[in-house]
DNA sequence: GGAGTCGATAAGCGATGGTTATGATGCCCC
DNA sequence: GGGGCATCATAACCATCGCTTATCGACTCC
């Protein structure tokens, strides 16, 4: 049982006419009688009776069809799916994401990935990289985001680069200076959050490094509370850029400039199980747009 | 998309390893290994991940799969369908036949076929020939039993000779001579039935033949009365054979042997569409019951 | 009765898919 | 860490199968 053969078959019963048939399929009479003959032959069973004018199905050519329908439907359906997919118009979507990444990357992001994908079913988790790791490894989503983490079976695709800024508020000295060295911090309240957060750790290195001990810390366990804080002046805090994006355009809080300490790079990167094979579809859509300059 | 390449998919998928695919299929795995390359070709879309440990299904795999596996499974339906249908056991039989044909031939040669094909949708529908003719035609049956009845369209099979049989009550005089002349008939009260039916002008024309003229004729529309009279003792009267059997075996009624004039021997047939094709299943298993010794 | 339609058949050819043999790669275990 | 053992991919060869062209045979319809 070949499918050019039950195509054949659909298509004479269809027309009840082989030459007709022939002609649908673009190929010649012969070659359809041939398909139908071997089907026959096969299935041990007369599927048209050959009259006069044409064929007619018979009891089993009737019992066949709807079988040999469903089943080139299914291949058709199969077909338009794959499309779909590929075309990244349909399919689904789950994202594992870092806290910070699903709070001030995401929504934008995912805002124009709605604007072309609108049947795509979208889901969002979100925890801390390791979380985020396990999420992918677990097939819980088909997409991670957060910083690097080694894994055999995950593959880390570089996005952009995030990087710890120093705000103050407006009215802060430091404001209008731009730049400030980092011994002088040592005299200003800091504001660090969330101790769990690989953030923390960043920050407080960087200051053992420089021999500064901050004159009093205040520690938050999210972003949002430590901008609040510093955008009322309760100290400065250094943040990761891409969670200050709406304030710094606002200019309620200011980014300043550490003389003499190297920038604190951290790259973001995406997430996937190498047995995933290349990204198609939503996926790879979403990850395009991810790569693209609109994430930052 | 060829059958054996999806084939090919759903064993792979399902077993993780070309080799094993390969073994279970009965091929070499070089010759599945080509299968997947082609289907993938042509679908243009990866649908494993080859890894050192095997094949394991990417996003576009796994959207195949399901309409891979239906297909395949409509398939397998379909052969089942089809060895059910030609085995017999399953499907419908619909039968047209002449009133006689439906009450003394049906019931017996059903239950045998029945017993055979308990899962066989049985129906039955009575009418003169001509209606059973139309029956055919217009496909409310796919075979129908009467008398023999031209058309194009119509094929038709001869089942059995039916007899017209002289029959008479057993205390009757005829009853222990056996055979009697034609004329004696004219002495004796002749019971008709059913103008309607071929076997009326039958009897008449028989009778006209021979120059008898019964001294009174008792006409009645349907067999089953004819036989009470006659067993009644209220006339002869000469009836289908087939349409004894049960009095004759119980000695109800007498046949009677007529000197002098040759059987009248009418040929019941099974009629088909032509354009039906050499019949299958339940139909061909019907036939061939009718056909047989049993059904006479 | 001849033209036209429809399916079957024959012959030849090219493509396709199968086999065997071998290569490349990564893992596992000693 | 290296040999053996999986795995899948590739190459070369070959047979088979299916398609095309050309023709036939049967039947209809005008």
């Amino acid at each position: 049982m070949e499918l050019g053969q039950l195509e054949a078959f659909a298509e004479i019963a269809r027309l009840g006419n082989v030459s007709r048939a022939a002609e649908a399929l673009s190929v010649t009479q012969p070659a359809i009688t041939a398909r139908l003959r071997t089907l026959e032959a096969e299935l041990d069973t007369e599927l048209f009776v050959r009259g006069p004018r044409g064929m007619s199905l018979t009891d089993g050519g009737r019992a066949l069809l709807p079988y040999a329908q469903r089943a080139l439907a299914q291949l058709a359906d199969a077909r338009r799916a794959l499309t779909d997919l590929r075309s990244g118009r349909v399919g689904e979507l789950f994202i594992g994401a870092a806290p910070a990444v699903s709070t001030y990357v995401l929504p934008s992001v995912l805002k124009a990935f709605r604007e072309k994908h609108a049947d795509v079913r979208i889901g969002v988790s979100t925890g801390h990289t390791e979380e985020v790791l396990e999420m992918v490894l677990r097939r819980q989503v088909q997409l991670g985001v957060g910083r690097p983490i080694r894994h055999p079976d995950a593959e880390l695709i570089p996005l952009f680069d995030d990087e710890l800024l120093l705000v103050v508020s407006r009215h802060h000295p430091f404001a209008r200076r731009g730049r400030v060295r980092l011994e002088e911090l040592g005299t200003d309240h800091l504001i660090l959050f969330d101790r769990s957060s690989s953030y923390y750790e960043l920050t407080s290195s960087l200051m053992r490094q420089a021999g500064v001990v901050p004159e009093s810390v205040i520690e938050l366990d999210n972003v949002e509370a430590a901008k609040k804080m510093v955008a009322e002046g309760l100290g400065v805090a250094l943040l990761p850029r891409m969670a200050l994006a709406a304030e710094l355009r606002a200019r309620v809080l200011r980014p300043v400039g550490l003389i003499g300490a190297p920038p604190v790079r951290r790259p973001i990167v995406a997430i996937r199980r190498r047995d995933a094979g290349t990204a198609i579809g939503p996926v790879a859509d979403f990850l395009a747009l991810l790569q693209g300059p609109r994430a930052r």
